[in-house]
DNA sequence: GAGCACTGC
């Protein structure tokens, strides 16, 4: 047993404290980045190479771009040749189509803004920066409506806003906003991604000329998991729609904001579609919550990149009393109502007579370089073989620069298809002396930092890269220099079965907007062009969206989110998109063997409030709450176990060429007999008893360590909320060690009868012919070979997912004893 | 003997 004295504190933890005292700019700086970096999949890089190019590579905001648009500009008139075609979202009249009569035609506050910077001494460096920047931001299509958009949240609660990338709306609106009188609190940004929230903030903060964060000079600050950076004085907050939600809970009205943007909504997670239903009760003032709010005026402006904000406005029409749109017989020369479900009309929507003007809608044209679409004549069946084929073809006839984006999907078709044109080059290349050379960069989530990095590095002289990525680089990398987008039209969908009770990673026609979203990536730089390896017929066939997350999930964590918050009756909960009956009541019924809801009534329960405070599903809050009882005594290593269910995969991949006997020694030393689980926990017991150089460590074991390093910043925020939901004392958490200890029998027996309360449906046993079958539904169930138990006959398993990719398998699996059902399933709480 | 798209509290 090894001591922690002074000398002691393990490496990161003495990192972390110090970095406490230090400012932001310093944070950024430091040898550790700080968290939120770590998770950008870029934190190595940022300890060598420039800030800057990083934040600007990834897909951040349209603000960011301004900046090359604006260089752009500056390059001078021979790019007039090229000038940015606005695309079919333009719409000439748009004005109109906000509230009534604009009355200060100059844009907002450049006269007070000027103001502010000549006030300021001009030795300020914020200052300076934020003159510079003004006149950029006067160059986004978004500014000529700034006076529009402040004028319809004078006059309505709800804006509508559709505008697509490069109008620059998400960092505008809120600089366009926060002088209004009647904005008194805060405006909320929501984002749907950690790396957007703070870039965005970053930028705003900028634009308006003062610090980031906490700094009591700070007008703006951001709020991310990991990652609070909110100052008393902030007036705008960007933060993940998550942490929004999670602050609802104690704070259900949201007293603390006057305006809540929600931006990106057209990605609907299931996030955004329960924050639309919860503002659409506050701003209508129909829900309970919304009396909280005495009075006090709540704005919610609505920011979608597709021009589609009928579906959107029928919505909060909706919530102030007037009946859908669908359900209006359209008169046959309405042509607003009949053009609703017509991809190809895109015309100014002017409010009609039905938003009694409650609601503006307003759009703002992206900026954009025209992108050349081709087709396929013939469908493919091998779209990996008609990319290679494309790609060469682009190599030989397409001038340079120019790089190549191809869109496919998965990172075993992009490695075999990344061998493929490896082997072709030397053939290709020789035989055509005068072509520049080719690099094939693969871009998917699962690659290290390093490998994802690879896109962003200048390609050596003479060399053009081609880009094999997954849908990553549809919306959360933005990848630089590509003119040409090769698009398979497939995607894998991950969809959950109510039925089955399990999810399937499927292999799917992508939509028409996903379509035109990776089209549009040719476009960001230059004129480009996109070759979809389908028919023109097939793009016309695809359905116009993609569906929405909410009716393709397990909806116990949604269910148990409204119920948290107030709402009794979910069935009538309002959604943009209403799942099937089935599938809310699956939902409800799991929550009821949780013991989430009363049995009684259906409302939540303490233990559900528990369970829903905390940052997992609810059966992985169900399994730590009852780790906490006494009688189990094992919060601490389910926690561990939990932590890495919530992680990427912290085993790197055994490829039998590399690896060496050792390492494979040293992780099967981790490896343990009862199953995945406990397998799990003496990985992070393991990694976190290491005191010396847990990277290197990691590499001797073949395990991940940028995913370990996502468990423990799991694992802290998940002992931190259970010491404030007092399922442990603060006490006992200090005599926490990470000391290596043997589990013993009876501790392993608890942590999987812990694991069973949360799991009751995942549990299968041994059936005469030698396979497995679950208890709930009889359905066959396969142990994946990547278990520890892969081939073993037990009687009975428990596991953490069940999932459908050729066969059905069960996913991190453990072996249990049906005598302990009973027991677990009886025991009250 | 499989092979996991992508986010988020």
């Amino acid at each position: 047993m090894s001591a922690t004295n002074e000398a002691g504190v393990p490496h990161g933890q003495k990192r972390k404290r110090e970095e406490k005292d230090v400012s932001n700019k310093k944070k950024v700086q430091s040898d550790k980045p700080p968290q939120i970096y770590k998770n950008l999949q870029l934190a190595e890089s940022l300890k060598d190479a420039p800030k800057k190019p990083v934040y600007k590579n990834l897909q951040i905001a349209e603000s960011l771009k301004a900046q090359s648009k604006a260089k752009n500009q500056l390059l001078g008139k021979s790019q007039k040749a090229e000038k940015p075609k606005f695309k079919n979202l333009q719409i000439a009249e748009s004005q109109k189509t906000v509230a009534n009569g604009a009355q200060d035609d100059e844009g907002p506050n450049v006269e007070s803004q000027k103001q502010e910077y000549r006030d300021n001494r001009p030795q300020n460096p914020l200052a300076a920066r934020q003159k510079n920047l003004l006149e950029v931001r006067q160059s986004l299509p978004i500014w000529s409506q700034a006076a529009n958009i402040r004028n319809a949240l004078l006059e309505n609660h709800v804006l509508i806003l559709a505008g697509e990338t490069g109008s620059g709306k998400s960092t505008q609106v809120p600089q366009f906003l926060h002088t209004s009188a009647w904005c008194t609190g805060r405006i909320a940004v929501t984002q749907p991604r950690r790396v957007a929230a703070v870039s965005l903030a970053r930028r705003v903060a900028e634009e308006m000329g003062t610090p980031l964060g906490k700094s009591p000079q700070a007008l703006v600050g951001y709020n991310v998991r990991f990652d609070d950076n909110v100052g008393k004085n902030n007036k705008v907050k960007f933060l993940t729609e998550g942490m929004l939600l999670q602050e609802m809970l104690r704070d259900p009205a949201l007293v603390e904001y006057s305006c809540v943007v929600v931006d990106e909504v057209h990605e609907r997670s299931v996030n955004v579609d329960l924050l639309l239903g919860f503002l659409r009760g506050l701003v209508t003032g129909t829900s309970e919550a919304a009396k909280k709010r005495k009075g006090k005026p709540l704005k919610v402006v609505v920011m979608s990149a597709t021009a589609d904000t009928e579906k959107l406005k029928d919505f909060f029409s909706e919530g102030f009393g007037e009946p859908r749109a669908e359900d209006n017989i359209p008169a046959v020369n309405d042509t607003t109502s009949l053009n609703k479900d017509d991809a190809s009309v895109e015309k100014p929507q002017v409010p009609s007579a039905s938003s009694s003007g409650k609601i503006s809608t307003c759009f703002v044209e992206g900026r954009m370089y025209p992108v050349q679409t081709e087709y396929l004549s013939e469908p493919t069946r091998d779209f990996s073989e008609a990319a290679l084929l494309q790609i060469f073809q682009i190599h030989r006839k397409e001038p340079m620069p120019g790089d190549v984006l191809v869109f496919l999907t998965g990172g075993d078709v992009i490695t075999n298809l990344q061998q493929a044109i490896e082997d072709m080059i030397p053939n290709v290349i020789t035989r055509d002396s005068g072509l520049p050379k080719l690099l094939v960069l693969p871009l998917y989530a699962a690659l290290s930092q390093a490998q994802q990095q690879a896109i962003f590095s200048p390609a050596p002289p003479n060399t053009r890269k081609v880009i094999l990525a997954t849908n990553i680089a549809e919306t959360s990398i933005t990848v630089p220099g590509v003119r040409f987008v090769i698009d398979s039209g497939k995607a894998k969908i991950k969809q959950f079965r109510n039925r089955l009770g399990l999810d399937s990673l499927l292999v799917k026609d992508i939509s028409k907007s996903s379509a035109i979203q990776r089209q549009g990536r040719a476009g960001r730089e230059a004129a480009g062009k996109c070759i979809r390896l389908y028919t023109k017929p097939n793009f016309e066939a695809l359905e116009k969206d993609a569906v929405p997350e909410i009716l393709r999930c397990d909806l116990s964590s949604a269910v148990l989110t409204m119920k948290a918050r107030g709402v009794q009756d979910v069935m009538s909960f309002p959604l943009l998109t209403r799942p099937s009956r089935e599938a809310m009541e699956r939902a409800l019924l799991l929550l009821l063997q949780l013991d989430a809801l009363n049995p009684e009534d259906g409302n939540i329960s303490d233990l559900g409030r528990k369970i829903a405070r905390l940052p997992l599903t609810p059966a992985h809050g169900r399994t730590i709450v009852a780790a906490a009882d006494p009688e189990m005594g094992c919060l601490l290593p389910v926690i561990d176990i939990v932590a890495c269910f919530n992680s990427e995969n912290i085993f790197v991949e055994i490829k039998d060429q590399d690896a060496n006997d050792e390492a494979r020694e040293a992780r099967n030393k981790l490896s343990r007999r009862q199953g995945d689980h406990l397998t799990l926990l003496s990985a992070v017991q393991a990694y976190a008893s290491e005191r010396t150089d847990r990277k290197q460590w990691a590499k001797q074991h073949l395990i991940s360590h940028r995913s370990m390093q996502n468990v423990m910043d799991v694992r802290k925020q998940l002992r931190a909320q259970c010491q404030q939901a007092k399922l442990i004392t603060k006490e006992e958490l200090a005599a926490a060690d990470d000391d290596l200890d043997t589990v013993s029998e009876s501790t392993g027996n608890n942590i999987l009868k812990c694991f069973l309360r949360g799991f009751p449906a995942n549990v299968a046993r041994l059936v005469p012919d030698g396979s497995y079958r679950t208890i709930q539904g009889h359905m066959a169930v396969a142990i994946h070979p990547s278990s520890v138990l892969y081939s073993r006959k037990l009687e009975a398993i428990l596991y953490n997912e069940f999932v459908y990719t050729n066969r059905t398998y069960a996913r991190s699996v453990s072996a249990i004893q049906m005598n302990w059902l009973e027991e677990v399933y009886a025991a009250p709480t």
